[in-house]
DNA sequence: GTCGATGCAAAGAATTTGCAGGACC
DNA sequence: GGTCCTGCAAATTCTTTGCATCGAC
């Protein structure tokens, strides 16, 4: 239960990709090329994504998509409730494939040294703010726990 | 403890003001009219701040401050841990008075509809997040828990 | 054929930076 | 009087939007 205590299952991907794609099928839209390569490209990082890094990415493996797509479809996937996505202090925002029913819930731990975002999952915390939500009369969400601090291996490099 | 549970007791603001001054000035920064206006607007405000309000609160007040020095001061204040930066989602980074030692440590809870901030303290989360960080070999440093939801009012009117 | 989706480029918004002039010590 | 600070405006970065065109159904 040490250091990899971090490495939360890895999602399945396939399954949130034919879900993600059903999903907005079913709420009207039409199917591209683009926007297929996107919700593909999502589902199957196992870290979180910026916009940019998205358009990056599928501009490398030749599926070259416009920013202004990446963004529409990130909207759209968010409305959905299909990602979800997190402010993790840097200028712009990140994204994850969300699952139905909270399945796959976890919250992130952001290394203010180098910078990586690390998932993690924890029942005491969970209980912790559900009860606080109860006390506090305030309805909680889909909340995602953002720590800041410094990992092993930044902590062990220089204090 | 319902209802009014997010009232944390308000920070003595002259005491911040004087400490964040005198720390400033420690390290060997100057004083000016417009960086005493920004520290005591920030020390006096019961609620977090972007610069924009900032920057617009005191030009109501007659005091018109450039926006890059109310950034500036921003920064400077945020380096000597004098300030807390909340990413709370919005366009926007906010701030708030931030005390030597954790002293009036808490977090925040964002309610999606109104954009209503509040903040919260709590042992249980407090100590969640320690016994968590341990299990991790992550250091936490500063951790800012921010919760979504929907805060009582919004909750009552639109389920 | 209609209407949604795309890509480019322009628009916006938040934040940073360059620079000339002014204030503090 | 030298250096730090300020305000303005230009530059950057992230994100959104307008619009003509293309493609799915």
């Amino acid at each position: 239960m040490q250091a990899k205590a971090h490495k939360v299952d890895s999602p399945p991907a396939e399954r949130w990709v034919a879900f993600a794609e059903a999903e907005l099928r079913a709420a009207g839209h039409r199917s591209s090329a683009p926007r297929a390569a996107v919700v593909d490209l999502i589902g199957r990082q196992d870290c979180v994504l910026t916009a940019h890094e998205i358009a990056e990415e599928l501009r490398r493996r030749g599926h070259g998509v416009g920013i202004a797509t990446v963004y529409r479809t990130l909207e759209l996937l968010e409305r959905g409730k299909l990602v979800q996505r997190l402010d993790v202090g840097g200028a712009s925002a990140r994204y994850e494939p969300a699952f139905p029913g909270g399945e796959h819930h976890h919250h992130h731990l952001v290394c203010e040294r180098c910078g990586r975002v690390t998932p993690f999952e924890d029942d005491d915390l969970e209980r912790a703010i559900a009860e606080l939500a109860d006390r506090l009369s305030y309805r909680v969400g889909e909340h995602d726990v953002v720590l800041k601090g410094s990992c092993p291996r930044c902590s062990r490099v220089a204090g």
